[in-house]
DNA sequence: TGGAATGTTCGGCT
DNA sequence: AAGCCGAACATTCC
């Protein structure tokens, strides 16, 4: 799926295309691309305020049309999916529209009413404008959900926005594998296989050390390497393997910058002499990769 | 030709 | 807490 990088610069681009837009249409193919409480219909006739991302998911804050008009109407709409957990939301206030693109999702800016390619499963159409948001997603792992705060989408950090006090939390209260905690969106947020990899070439740390294992060191090399790659991958505007594509359809260039990823049996960029070896950690986990030199499990022995 | 793999996430289990 | 498993799904690859 896009991870951060891909995400960021999906936003980048929406981000002028939506601001102060006014969603005059909603129409959601399928159903259960929807998640949550809230019906889709939450959405139409608000402004979109912010376009924003949080780990690996697009934020759309969008605010009552008519903001700004003090106590305008309480137009109290009750927009409910689900009769056990009935959820009532006020126009007057905000809601957010969270996309999550799964492993295949799109986001495409076309002309309204332009024919829609396959699996696109919701369409956004905004007032006065000639084009619409073509929401796809070939595998339907991802999901939209409206929600009224952000509260439970923020659960853990930004890999980008982490702070040094909230890495420290992270390098204390875990243990595990180096490559799992990179990717485990519950400890932070925004980073899949791809850039796990190139993150623990670049800080030099195998795949598979344990993070109570570190030196103060190590950690403070993984913090900036975690930083530095994701500024990385987002300049070269993300990494484009098969499916990535940013909403007026480019691609990403990071993808012939990968120094680990998909280069099992490659030699090491650096020129260390070793070849990129592939790590297969459980039976339907994804493979690591890494090169045996430039990243040992053990410290090397000093000579 | 079918099975495996895939830029993910979730819940359940130990 | 950590790690393993299976499930959701469609397309591509070997």
């Amino acid at each position: 799926m896009p991870e951060l990088p891909e995400v960021e610069s999906i936003v980048r681009q929406l981000r002028p295309a939506l601001i102060g837009r006014t969603i005059d249409g909603v129409d959601l193919q399928r159903p259960d691309v929807l998640e949550g409480d809230i019906g889709i219909e939450a959405v139409v006739k608000r402004t979109v305020a912010q376009v924003a991302r949080h780990g690996k998911a697009i934020l759309l804050q969008l605010a009552n049309t008519a903001a700004g008009v003090s106590g305008a109407g309480v137009d109290r709409r009750s927009i409910t999916k689900s009769r056990r957990h009935p959820q009532v939301v006020r126009f007057d206030s905000p809601v957010w529209l969270v996309i999550r693109l799964g492993m295949t999702g799109q986001c495409v800016l076309a002309p309204r009413g332009a024919p829609r390619m396959p699996h696109t499963h919701a369409v956004l159409t905004f007032a006065g404008e000639r084009w619409e948001l073509q929401y796809r997603d070939a595998r339907r792992f991802g999901r939209w959900r409206v929600v009224p705060s952000l509260a439970e989408a923020r659960r853990a950090p930004d890999a980008l926005a982490l702070r040094r006090a909230a890495w420290r939390r992270i390098t204390d209260v875990h243990r595990g594998q180096l490559r799992p905690l990179l990717m485990n969106q519950r400890i932070l947020a925004g980073i899949g296989n791809i850039y796990a990899n190139e993150i623990l070439f670049a800080a030099r740390l195998h795949p598979r050390q344990r993070i109570s294992r570190l030196t103060d060191g190590q950690r403070e090399a993984l913090y900036r390497a975690v930083k530095s790659i994701l500024r990385r991958g987002i300049r070269y505007g993300g990494s484009t393997i098969r499916d990535y594509r940013t909403p007026d359809g480019g691609s990403g260039g990071f993808q012939n910058r990968f120094r680990v990823y998909a280069r099992a049996g490659r030699a090491c960029t650096r020129r260390c002499g070793a070849r990129i070896e592939k790590l297969r950690a459980a039976r339907d986990a994804q493979p690591g990769f890494f090169c045996p030199r430039c990243q040992p499990l053990a410290p090397p022995a000093r000579s």
